[in-house]
DNA sequence: CACTTGACCTGTCCGC
DNA sequence: TGCGGACAGGTCAAGT
């Protein structure tokens, strides 16, 4: 799923469209991602209108002026795309769009608005939610409130990284990164992608590594973060940002989706393996155990 | 308590 | 072309 830089890029495409919008009507077949009384959404939702988008490590809200919230998770195949009846297919780019008319067949909800408009969550997996709740008590969630600090906040110090992975010192430094209470929105893209840039091998336990090697992937995560979100993410296969395209963060990837390749610095081949019960990709070479 | 594994779903790809 | 199995960007609950 989108990780940080996709759910910060869809965040940044919905602020744009959103705000100032009325929602005139939500239409769902899906009571298990969308878990909300109807009396509430009739309440707090319809007729309200949408104030700003808001995203805490993968979750975006879409915080409406009734004081309550739409809190949305993408997991791993949740997307999120706005139109406004404009849209014409197959002008400009083609192969930037991954998705046509909508509602398609992983249509989950459809949120319209006063003027015509609509937002449609689409979600394969059915992994993801969408949830009403009141603003207030938004950071407070199940979801939220054990979640970690966010990587990319200017008062987010190496100091602070180091402290926090040193929590987990039997783990491997993958899990560690992977683990949301520790840090916020990292997932195995960028876990990958890291790891390789600081030449750490993803399965070495945290007590093995250095101050100064874990100072180089706090540097290094935070570097690739914000390229991620520069270049409007990964599409790896279902991303998409809220106009319906994909992310090129993908072509400047060294380590994610390269196994077979050679690695950039050494001419190795990538690996990969599974580390964390997850896909991981490696240099053998670079990244010494 | 710390840490790892399976389950949640649907779709796609790969080998036989 | 068909079929079974593995796998996919995340997170929990349940297990060791």
């Amino acid at each position: 799923m989108p990780e940080l830089p996709e759910v910060e890029t869809v965040r940044l495409g919905l602020n744009r469209l959103l705000p100032g919008r009325t929602i005139a009507a939500i239409t769902h077949d899906w009571p298990k991602g969308f878990p909300n009384d109807e009396a509430d959404v009739r309440t707090h939702a319809l007729g309200a209108k949408v104030s700003s988008v808001r995203r805490r490590a993968k979750v975006l809200m879409i915080e409406l002026d009734s004081a309550y919230s739409f809190v949305i998770h993408l997991k791993m195949t949740g997307q999120l795309v706005f139109r406004d009846g404009t849209t014409r297919f197959g002008a400009g780019h083609p192969n930037d769009s991954l998705v046509g008319e909508l509602p398609d067949k992983s249509t989950r909800v459809i949120f319209t608005f006063t003027d015509g408009s609509r937002l449609f969550f689409n979600d394969q997996r059915k992994f993801g939610w969408v949830r009403l709740l009141p603003t207030h008590d938004v950071p407070n969630s199940s979801f939220l409130q054990k979640v970690g600090p966010e990587p990319l906040e200017e008062t987010f110090s190496a100091q602070d990284f180091i402290a926090r992975i040193r929590r987990r010192p039997k783990s491997a430094i993958k899990a560690v990164l992977l683990d949301q209470t520790i840090i916020a929105g990292v997932g195995n893209i960028y876990a990958d992608e890291s790891l390789f840039a600081a030449k750490i091998h993803p399965a070495k336990p945290v007590s093995e590594i250095s101050d100064n090697q874990l100072t180089q992937l706090y540097t290094d995560l935070r570097a690739i973060l914000r390229l991620s979100i520069e270049k409007g993410g990964s599409t790896d296969r279902n991303y998409v940002n809220a106009e319906g395209k994909r992310g090129s963060y993908l072509t400047f990837a060294r380590a994610f989706r390269r196994e077979g390749q050679a690695c950039d610095r050494c001419g190795t081949i990538i690996v990969k393996t599974r580390v964390a019960g997850r896909g991981t990709h490696y240099c053998p070479v670079c990244q010494v155990r």
